[in-house]
RNA sequence: GCGCCCUUCGUCUAGCGGUCUAGGACGCCGCCCUUUCACGGCGGAAACACGGGUUCGAGUCCCGUAGGGCGUGCCA
C-alpha cells in the first residue's frame, strides 16, 4: 500500500536553546520526512509573546543548520493567531468549547481537595452547571477561560512505537485551549496547525501521549483527519535521572563548543533507544538510509555525553581530507601541504580543534622531553639530522643513520628521538610528521 | 495520591511458550599487527529486578512487590 509523501514538522518554542532531547524529536521527524521524499516544517511555537524571543529562534536555526537539519518551511504560530479563533469559534458552534470563570487559586484548590481524598484532580465541569445569570455576574468581573468539552470515552490510537494504546476521557480534565487573556495554548494551536499544514505523521517525546488523547478529539471536533502518532521514550541521564536536570549542559551549542561533531550526534540519536546498532555514519543520507522508527523501545532510554566524544573522534580519524580541507584553511594551514597536514594529525585528535596543536608543533617545534640517560644518545643524533628538504623517507633515512652510529634499535631507538622531536610519547606517525615540521631541532650542547 | 508506560550483559537491545547451555552492537579485557596512539584481525568476561501463579514446559502469559520514567497546568 502506497501512501502520500509524509509531512512532519518539528515545532520547538523559541524559549530557550536547543538540547538533545528536542534534537531528537527534530531528527526523528526530519528523517521520516526525508525517507519517504516529504516535507519537513520547522514551527515556531511562539504564541507566548513573553517568554519566546527572536534570539532563540535564530539559535534554533543556527543549531539546525549546522547539523545539516534542513526545513522546506518556516511557520510562526504568532502569525496564525486568526486561524485559531475561527478553530475556536467553530468548537464554539458545536458547543465543545465552553467558558470557565475559576481563578487559577480556585482550580488549584480544587485540584488539592481532590488529591486529598485520594481522588484524581480531574476539573469537575462547574463551570458547566452555571446559570446564564451566574455566568454574566462573572462575567462583569473577570475574562472566562475556554475549556474544549471531552467526550467522555475511550480514546484509541496505534502508536507507530507504543503500539495500541487507550486513555479513559474520563480520567482527563477537559483541556483549556484559551486563557483568560486570550492567549491560544498549544494543545489547539498545535492541532489546528497539524491539521491545515497536512501534518501526517506527529513523532514527540512520551511526555505527550495524554495530550494526544485530548489532541485526538480536538481534530474530531474540528472535522480534521488524525495524524499517525508516535511516542518515543525520553532521554534520561546515565543514571536514569531525568535529563531535565542536566539539559543545561546538554545544549547543542555547548555541545559543538566542546568539539562533538553533528554526525557524531545525528548517528548516535539516530539509534539510541532502538534495535538497531549505533553505527557511525558518513553523511545525513545514511542517517536517513539508516532510519526505522518502529525499531525503537517504549522503555526510558540513557544517554551518556561521553559516547559522543568516542564516535567524534572515530569520525574524525576516518574523515576524507576533501571534507575538512575548509576547515582547516580556516585554521590558517596552506593548501599545499594541508594534505599531508591532515594525514599526519587526523588520527591523533578527538577534536577538530587539536589540530591546532599540531599544527603548532609543526610550526614551532615542541619542548624536546629527554631522559637524562638518553642526553648523550639524543645529541649524537640530532647532529646526523639529514639536511633539508625531508620527506617522508627521512625518518627511515636518519633513524637508518642513527642506528648505525649508536647500535640502538627498536624503542630503544625511536622513542627517544620521538620525545626529543614532539615532546610527548605518542602522536603520530614520524615519517609524516618529519616533512611538516618547520624548524629543524637544534642539537642540544653536550654535557 | 491517582493514572499511563517501562524493567534481558556496563549501555542500547533481539526475544512475540519449547529452536535460549539467551543472540547482536557499543564499551571493557586479552592476544596478534604495530617505533606510540589509532585502525584492522582473533578471542574473552558480562544479563532475563524480586515473589507468586498458569502450563508438560516461562525471558516469553497472569497477579503482586520493588525500582524508574511520564502525566496529573489559564506550560509546552
Amino acid at each position: 500500500m502506497t501512501s502520500a509523501p509524509p509531512v512532519t514538522r518539528f515545532a520547538p518554542s523559541p524559549t530557550g536553546y536547543l538540547h538533545v532531547g528536542n534534537l531528537r524529536t527534530a531528527l526523528f521527524n526530519y528523517l521520516i520526512a526525508r525517507q519517504g521524499d516529504g516535507t519537513f516544517i520547522l514551527r515556531l511555537d511562539d504564541t507566548d509573546p513573553e517568554r519566546s524571543s527572536d534570539h532563540f529562534a535564530d539559535a534554533i536555526r543556527e543549531d539546525l543548520e549546522w547539523l545539516g537539519l534542513t526545513w522546506d518551511r518556516e511557520e510562526r504560530q504568532s502569525a496564525r493567531l486568526d486561524r485559531y479563533a475561527a478553530a475556536a469559534d467553530a468548537m464554539r458552534a458545536g458547543d465543545r468549547l465552553y467558558d470557565a470563570y475559576e481563578t487559577p487559586v480556585e482550580l488549584e484548590l480544587k485540584r488539592k481537595t481532590l488529591l486529598n481524598m485520594g481522588r484524581p484532580p480531574v476539573y469537575d465541569r462547574a463551570a458547566r452547571a452555571l446559570s446564564a445569570a451566574e455566568k454574566a455576574s462573572l462575567a462583569a468581573e473577570r475574562a472566562p477561560h475556554w475549556r474544549f468539552l471531552l467526550d467522555q470515552t475511550r480514546i484509541i490510537w496505534e502508536d507507530g512505537i507504543l503500539g495500541p494504546q487507550s486513555i479513559d476521557a474520563a480520567s482527563v480534565s477537559d483541556p483549556v485551549l484559551i486563557r483568560a487573556d486570550g492567549q491560544v495554548l498549544y494543545t489547539i494551536a498545535s492541532v489546528v496547525d497539524d491539521h491545515e499544514m497536512g501534518i501526517t505523521d506527529v513523532v514527540r517525546g512520551a511526555d505527550h501521549v495524554t495530550n494526544t488523547a485530548t489532541q485526538i478529539q480536538i481534530f474530531g471536533a474540528l472535522g480534521a483527519d488524525v495524524p499517525r502518532f508516535a511516542h518515543h521514550s525520553l532521554l534520561t541521564g546515565p543514571q536514569g535521572e531525568a535529563l531535565s536536570k542536566r539539559l543545561g549542559t546538554l545544549a547543542i551549542r555547548d555541545l559543538r563548543e566542546r568539539g562533538v561533531e553533528p554526525m557524531a550526534l545525528l548517528s548516535l540519536l539516530a539509534r539510541l533507544g532502538s534495535a538497531d546498532p549505533v553505527e557511525l555514519r558518513g553523511d545525513l543520507a545514511e542517517v536517513v538510509a539508516g532510519f526505522d522508527l518502529s525499531r525503537f523501545g517504549a522503555a526510558p532510554t540513557k544517554f551518556d555525553p561521553d559516547d559522543l566524544g568516542t564516535l567524534t573522534a572515530r569520525y574524525l580519524h576516518a574523515l576524507p581530507f576533501e571534507q575538512v580541507a575548509e576547515r582547516l584553511a580556516a585554521g590558517g594551514i596552506p593548501a599545499e601541504i594541508a594534505p599531508a597536514f591532515w594525514e599526519m594529525a587526523r588520527e591523533n585528535i578527538a577534536t577538530f580543534a587539536e589540530t591546532a596543536d599540531w599544527w603548532r608543533l609543526c610550526q614551532e617545534g615542541a619542548e624536546p622531553l629527554v631522559a637524562p640517560e638518553d642526553a648523550e644518545f639524543v645529541a649524537t643524533a640530532l647532529a646526523l639530522l639529514p639536511p633539508r628538504p625531508w620527506d617522508e623517507s627521512t625518518w627511515a633515512t636518519w633513524t637508518d643513520a642513527v642506528k648505525a652510529a649508536t647500535g640502538r634499535k627498536g624503542g630503544a631507538l625511536f622513542r627517544p628521538l620521538r620525545r626529543a622531536l614532539t615532546g610527548a610519547d605518542r602522536g603520530p606517525e614520524m615519517a609524516r610528521l618529519m616533512p611538516l615540521l618547520a624548524k629543524t631541532p637544534a642539537a642540544p650542547a653536550r654535557a
